[in-house]
DNA sequence: GTCTATATACGGATAGAC
DNA sequence: GTCTATCCGTATATAGAC
């Protein structure tokens, strides 16, 4: 084990946490390159020059704090759908991972919103290093998709990777217009699964819903990265 | 009226437009912030102190910029409906709002994109001037919503604005993910309007779709501004 | 309309005292 | 583990030549 991991893990990860959180906050609100050393000293109550004893660069910061900001949701969705019962069907896997990941994605606002608002900005190696923790949450939903599609809950000329990206980007958007005083999340989590998986469209009587003017998308393979 | 705007109208708009495009792209890639006068100088092929010819501030240059992003798609949008013939229905009406939302968005994707990521970091009064041309465009798509709830394409139990916020998120974010060289806009648009509309789940056999597991939203009233 | 030169301020990072 | 002091680069904006 390289001498610097160990000095690493010996100091206080108290003064750490409260130096990411203040970062989070300020790189949501300002951006990376606007967020000064200064600032973030300042709101965690320390001089800019002390926050080289804990980190070695502003991008190590705001490489933490992006990747915490995906961790957070990660983490919380992989629990909550390894809590459900055995017996839970796709459906209720789905809607779980739904209100899951609204629920964290706000509780963690700071970081998810930091996360998705300045990832564009940061030194490509950073994105470098971020999109490791991305894409094992893509997968991650991926595989609930190929699941649901496997028993039926998804239909079959559904492109699991489009849906998947439109989801997200669905999902990531209460970042910016969520006011927790109005819709309280898990219904707003409700109201999502509903419109993704059975639409908003009103159901054609005795038919089979979904098939209005729907043409065959069979000549559209999963062509999206 | 004012000297300064006879002033403005007098200069060329070719070199304005110039430095405009380059603003959009610098902003897009590096944030607000971390873009220098001296960068967008240089990728419109002049040096920094030329711009203050044509812009009194690097604000009145974000700001513009930010304004043209929703523009492109807002007036492509609203005249693409336009077009529709008078019969044309709400679910035409709605696709076509989605595929010109979807290829406006990519064909500026410059300034688009810039709008998107960097809305949060430009200075308060930026983003004041900014929200009054964003109210209007989705006040276009909430009066579609409610012409099709209203007609019948939409189920009564839908809560407009929510959906609204939601297809907007899942609607920009191709800005991130989107290679032209997978699947064509148009095809993805009709994706898009297929999950909206229709939903991904298989529909029950014979019976209503959207119905199985859907509780009653009646308790939910339209809470988001 | 565009240039150069410059005033003035602030940024990241380091060194070394305590 | 935190501080002060400082190096050095870069930023916006302005002034005035051409």
């Amino acid at each position: 084990m390289p001498k610097s991991a160990i000095d690493r893990q010996g100091r206080s990860d108290a003064t750490r946490s409260r130096i990411l959180d203040a970062a989070a906050r300020l790189f949501k609100d300002k951006g990376f390159a606007a967020t000064s050393l200064r600032d973030i000293a300042a709101t965690a109550n320390m001089k800019a020059g002390s926050l080289y004893y804990h980190f070695d660069s502003k991008e190590d910061i705001v490489a933490e704090v992006l990747d915490l900001g995906i961790r957070h949701v990660l983490d919380a969705v992989e629990s909550a759908i390894a809590d459900l019962p055995g017996d839970a069907d796709s459906r209720r896997k789905i809607e779980t991972a739904i209100a899951t990941h609204l629920e964290a994605l706000l509780a963690h606002g700071d970081y998810t919103s930091a996360n998705i608002r300045i990832f564009g900005q940061v030194p490509a190696q950073v994105q470098k290093r971020n999109m490791a923790v991305r894409n094992a949450y893509k997968t991650l939903w991926l595989g609930l998709f190929e699941q649901a599609q496997a028993d039926g809950t998804i239909r079959q000329d559904v492109d699991l990777k489009v849906l998947m990206l439109f989801l997200l980007g669905a999902l990531n958007s209460p970042v910016e217009w969520y006011r927790s005083d109005r819709l309280p999340i898990v219904k707003l989590a409700r109201l999502l699964t509903s419109y993704t998986l059975d639409g908003a469209a009103r159901p054609i009587r005795g038919g089979r819903a979904g098939l209005r003017r729907r043409p065959a998308y069979s000549d559209v393979s999963c062509l999206i990265s």
